[in-house]
DNA sequence: GGCCAGGACACCA
DNA sequence: TGGTGTCATGGC
């Protein structure tokens, strides 16, 4: 993969040097949130979190051994409940038998740790790299739908699938800070661009790619 | 009222 | 291994 530097700074340049960080008010709560956004949008992911917050307000490291119909009924404002609350119980099992320790488990598994989380049930590849990169702090590549449309866009290629793209970034050549940025970058520029009516050529990247070609 | 959102799984060939 | 149907709510 070409350098994706010229990329990042493209996107910082029109997003802020400071945004970036995913919201949330704990590592459960960011676990929480990747596995009730999938296929969802963030507003209704939101109502869901306080749901949450209220009903948990001491975290949510007991999560797994809550009723799975209370779980439920929390989070349906999110969608998919069946299929969600079972990730949730799946993924916080998971963490709690390893203490929520974080960085032990990141540690523990090493490079083994996303073929671990993607035996979780509830887990694909997009939220096993999603937990790598905001929860086990990798800085790993998030090939997501808007990334392969964005790197479509702006003439860095096409690819079929998730693992297509994920495949031909490889190794990002960022810190931690800059591979969540990106991620963060990228799916707040996509959702703008890619907007139902929007037309990539009106957007801020419209002539990124002919601007790379000269340079 | 139809369409879709920061996917994943079950099922099938 | 890859392709398709299904899961579900809320906002536009």
């Amino acid at each position: 993969m070409t350098d994706l530097y010229p990329l990042f700074y493209e996107l910082q340049k029109h997003l802020g040097e400071d945004a970036g960080d995913w919201p949330a008010q704990s590592k459960e709560e960011i676990v929480l949130g990747a596995i009730l956004v999938q296929n969802t949008r963030w507003e209704n992911v939101e109502l869901t979190i306080q749901n949450l917050r209220q009903a948990y307000p001491d975290g949510y490291k007991t999560l797994h051994l809550e009723e799975v119909e209370h779980i439920q009924e929390l989070i349906r404002p999110s969608g998919f409940q069946k299929n969600k609350s079972r990730a949730i119980q799946s993924v916080m099992a998971f963490l709690s038998e390893h203490g929520f320790d974080y960085e032990d488990i990141r540690e523990r598994y090493g490079e083994n740790l996303r073929d671990q989380l993607l035996q979780l049930f509830g887990v694909g590849q997009e939220t096993a790299d999603v937990l790598l990169l905001y929860v086990f702090d990798v800085p790993v590549f998030v090939a997501d739908s808007y990334a392969r449309r964005l790197f479509e866009a702006v003439g860095l290629g096409t690819y079929a699938n998730y693992q297509a793209l994920r495949k031909a970034v490889g190794e990002l050549p960022f810190s931690l800070r800059q591979a969540q940025q990106f991620h963060y970058y990228i799916d707040e520029f996509g959702k703008v661009a890619f907007a139902k009516g929007a037309l990539f050529s009106d957007s801020a990247l419209a002539d990124f790619k002919l601007k790379t070609r000269e340079a």
